[in-house]
DNA sequence: ATGAAAGCGCTAACAG
DNA sequence: CTGTTAGCGCTTTCAT
């Protein structure tokens, strides 16, 4: 049924070992056995079988990747989807297979690790997420196999890693509203414990210092998580001591929040998210955000591992993949912040 | 450094053949020989190579799962990731792995399907989209290699599928809305090209006539596609002759278009929308839908394929999925139809 | 109930 | 430049 490369070796009336090289483009080969190789495999229909090519060979040229599977509302961004396509893409363009499996928990997440590993199915593995205190990469660098995360690592150290520059992310933010004619800015951060809070609030600050205007304490604040909640109360504690006239916030769902309590106390602020989420394009008014580029965090993460992979001299082990700014409403002519009654 | 059958055998004194046994718990083994071969097996943390089971075996436990790649604003719903979830958890239970490619147009999409069956990487194939005159569809039923589809083909003979019952799924839709008080409700398709339409419209008419209402064909228009235009058009069509006091759109992008169309023309109705769309939560109403069931259709779709690859006796070639209505303001309190300025 | 041996399709020294 | 020879780790007759 299956043609394989003895077949083709015999029509072409070479060894086997010939066709491997010829399908490897060996240098060493003349041209003329080349053709006639060639031309029996497209006769014969002939296609490797990377099985047998992954148990001679010692490599599967296929990448697992780990999803986590939170609540549902972990889909309402279209992240996940995003960041696989530009996996796969990359991933095609080079000849890699990809794997992937969804996990229950931090758990079992590691057990698909083991397992893609153990079963010597992938060559290497990529993380669609990066958790505070990661206990998958805390595996795999014990493991020593090769992986790279989609985010930041605590531990950046011989670790392969692709994320966005939230500094500057969050520095044009401002500026941008700037621009726009907004002085008092807010900032509505997730917990200070992740360093892409920290990193955004850093931008933030250097922005306004950068635009010569003040940096008001009172105009900061932490939310407990990334929550419309959050947001909400985080708002409602700023609203206490000042009035902002823009809030950028380092997640849609603390700007939806924080729109809440402004509207509540009858506050009219500009607002700016991050991550595009879907709902913000529904929202009323619209909300402008920053897109982080899902797509090419995928496939540069793609990139970065085959990398490795292969065994290629890599002149870093990471990358930053920029953002960009999706303008509507929520910064558009002082629209009044409404938000949708149902939230109330 | 990896630890293979030979070295299980030596340690427990048997010869690898017997370790295969094991593994695969053959019957005629004495219990103290397989006592002997696991404890050697644990000891050593023996892990079986998937890779050289299948070049014996003949057959990888690995699924290729094919992915159309739209326009972003295929992403905008939640029903791919989903789908690849319920895939993914389905096979993880029953020791499958998965593979996925995003493909551009239809045509690679048939190069990936060739490229995943003459690799012989993969023992069977899930298409995650079913289309007109599927290509897909034919190519694979010409190579006479094991799939299944996600929703209904159209020649359903010999073909392995999963979907919803639209019949049902728009007939509980109408019968809610009369319940609701509503008595002159639109009906809001697709193309009549697509079963799901015309399955769909049937469910329509049968809870109308069910429930002793009459079905004014001037309720009835078909949208050229499945847009928010296609939907706007069509309630146009309606309004010029008709004045109805709901709207069941096949999808709720459709619901979207029709809602904006009554808008205009100052006629209050309800309405309601199918997929769950991400937009449909947060929209102005917020929108009464029938909720697909992803995460299942998935799930089932992998029951299914991997059933077959199993040589099990299938008792069918299909699985119907229930869908649930998700209730929303759109048809609370006769709510004034308000659409979104932004899509104007 | 268990072992020996052949082979799945390909790669990779090692010869020439 | 090209052929020969071993495997890669497992399954599977065929014996015993």
């Amino acid at each position: 049924m299956k043609v394989t490369i003895k077949e083709v070796a015999m029509q072409a009336n070479v060894s086997p070992s010939t066709v491997s090289r010829v399908l490897h483009d060996s240098p060493k080969i003349s041209d003329e056995t080349k053709r006639r190789v060639v031309e029996a495999m497209e006769r014969l229909h002939y296609h490797p079988s990377p099985v047998a090519r992954s148990l001679a060979g010692k490599t599967t040229k296929t990448i697992g990747l780990v999803l986590p599977n939170g609540p549902d509302d972990l889909f309402l961004n279209t992240f996940f989807i995003r960041a696989m396509r530009g996996i796969s893409i990359y991933a095609q363009e080079h000849g890699y297979f990809i794997m992937y499996a969804f996990s229950q928990s931090e758990d079992i997440e590691i057990e698909f690790i083991k397992n893609y590993i153990d079963s010597t199915w992938v060559d290497g593995v990529i993380l669609a997420t990066t958790r505070q205190d990661d206990r998958c990469i805390a595996y795999l660098r014990s493991r020593g196999f090769p992986f790279v995360a989609i985010g930041r690592p605590e531990e950046t150290r011989d670790t392969y890693w692709v994320d966005n520059d939230n500094f500057q992310a969050m520095y044009n933010v401002v500026n941008y509203l700037v621009e726009q004619g907004y002085k008092r800015i807010a900032f509505l951060g997730g917990p200070l414990g992740y360093n892409v809070t920290r990193n955004r609030l850093a931008g933030y600050r250097q922005a306004l210092v950068n635009r010569g205007l003040e940096v008001d304490e009172h105009l900061i604040a932490e939310g407990a998580s990334f929550t419309e909640e959050s947001g909400y109360e985080a708002m409602m504690r700023i609203l206490a001591e000042a009035t902002p006239d823009a809030v950028s916030a380092t997640d849609d769902l603390l700007a939806f929040g924080g729109l809440k309590a402004c509207d509540e106390k009858g506050v009219e602020v500009a607002a700016v998210g991050f991550n595009n989420t879907v709902r913000g394009a529904y929202q009323t008014p619209t909300l402008t955000t920053v897109d982080i580029n899902p797509d090419e965090l995928g496939s540069r993460a793609c990139e970065l591992l085959i990398g490795v992979l292969e065994g290629e001299d890599l002149p870093t082990n990471h990358f930053i993949v920029e953002t960009h700014l999706v303008e509507r409403d929520s910064t558009r002519s002082r629209a009044v912040a409404q938000v949708d009654p149902r939230l109330t």
